[in-house]
RNA sequence: GAAGUCAGCCGGGCAAUUGCUUUUCGGUCAUUCAAUAGUUAUCGAUUAUUACAUUUCGAUAAUUAUUGAAUGGCCGGGGGGAGGAAAGUCCGGGCUCCAUAGGGCAGAGUGCCAGGUAACACCUGGGGGGCGUGAGCCCACGGCCAGUGCCACAGAAAAUAUACCGCCCGGUUAUUCAAUUGAAUAGUCAGGUAAGGGUGAAAUGGUGCGGUAAGAGCGCACCGCGCAGCAGGUAACUGUUGUGGCAGGGUAAACCCCACUCGGAGCAAGACCAAAUAGGGGAGCAAUGGCGCGGCCCGCGCUGCUCCCGGGUAGGUUGCUUGAGGUGUGUAGCGAUAUACAUCCCAGAUGAAUGAUUGCCCCAGCGCAAGCUGGACAGAACCCGGCUUACAGGCUGACUUCUUAU
């Protein structure tokens, strides 16, 4: 795995509704202004990404699919230095009004942030 | 050159780096299946023997090797990967399942005529009406002399008509003039009148002449309307001749009448595979046990373990993209469209791919410049044909009007 680091397959994304409400029942939570980041450690070896973007939050088909690209992009090359978790982004109302380096940017804040979480609660 | 009308097209481009998805080819690993060959074991036949061993052949099982196929993982190479509206889900079809297979009612829809189509509320051509100088554009464009209903405000009156002001005639009263009779003015009573005024979206067809006490289709001419004939046209309709003298307001996206059309639900349709858990059916085993019914026996019910069976949830596979398909040429047709031949394969995701970053160019705005900012509407979800709505900017063609020059 760590020499393919780049690489974003179905293995390293949720799948199932099981996987999702383990995350929702027990997680870290990361939020700011645009987005809501949930994390909990799996079993597995390798980190996986969830995404939550609500009809509600945004209406046209073209602001969720252009926020989840972006999570999607930056999750494939932050993947290597993340620990072995489960995450679940959430996109906010003001989300599809900011830009796509500003997303970027506030998601590159979120995982070093969850990457001291997570540490923190498997060594307790 | 300016303003405008119609039709069609495009929807930023190139490069680098790095991803996703699908397909194809090659390599590699794993699993399964098949064939062939070898080895071992067992069994049968054969040979041999007193009987085995032995020889040869066949079958079954295990295992090894090779080859092929399928599935999956990884690596490498090649190809494909959002729209003109993918949107709204408003119509019409295909496809699937259910119901019915005949007729009627109810309900819904359509509504000038002809054609096109799988079908339509769509499209084409034609007719009629309205708007525009024009190119052109717009029209829910059957029927209120089958019936029922509704018509605010204003107005006298909103429909079997009716008389507020006015106009006219007659009676009568008063006043004045003239003086038996009469005339004028004002009031009042009865009648005639739809010309004029005023109200309104709309008031019993319009204009003119005649006519009359005043008026009135009361009469006449023209226009409008109704009816009938003739001519043209497939038809809608148009033209024309005669005739009736006027029927009688609007509203049918009011009920309704007439003609025609229409089963219901949808890819979360439907088909297949199928864990875990609980429960159902069957067979066997063990105990001849345990619990309940009972005083006891018999008997009945529940209870253990193993295997099999069908239903079926999560999940997965399929449906799933070759189609009323695109492009080109010819033919038929005014056209929508049809047809013949050639050629092409052009997204198939499913917690849902089709992207991200950087550079250069292009366009727009700001700025003297360097440069800075921005690049529309918007994302396939079974597939087609339409309609409607959104849309920065740009390109092409045809036509109209005005102006200038020739």
């Amino acid at each position: 795995m760590a020499e393919k680091e780049a690489c974003f397959k179905r293995h390293a994304r949720l799948l199932t509704a099981a996987d999702f409400s383990r995350v929702f029942k027990d997680a870290q939570r990361s939020s700011d202004r645009l987005l809501t980041i949930l994390a909990a450690n799996n079993n597995l070896e390798h980190p996986r990404l969830g995404l939550a973007i609500s009809k509600k939050n945004a209406k046209r088909a073209v602001d969720r699919n252009r926020i989840k690209r972006i999570i999607r992009e930056s999750f494939r090359l932050h993947q290597a230095d993340l620990p072995a978790a489960d995450f679940v982004v959430m996109a906010k109302p003001v989300t599809k009004q900011a830009s796509n380096s500003e997303i970027f940017k506030s998601l590159e804040i979120h995982w070093n942030r969850l990457r001291k979480l997570c540490e923190k609660s498997s060594s307790a």
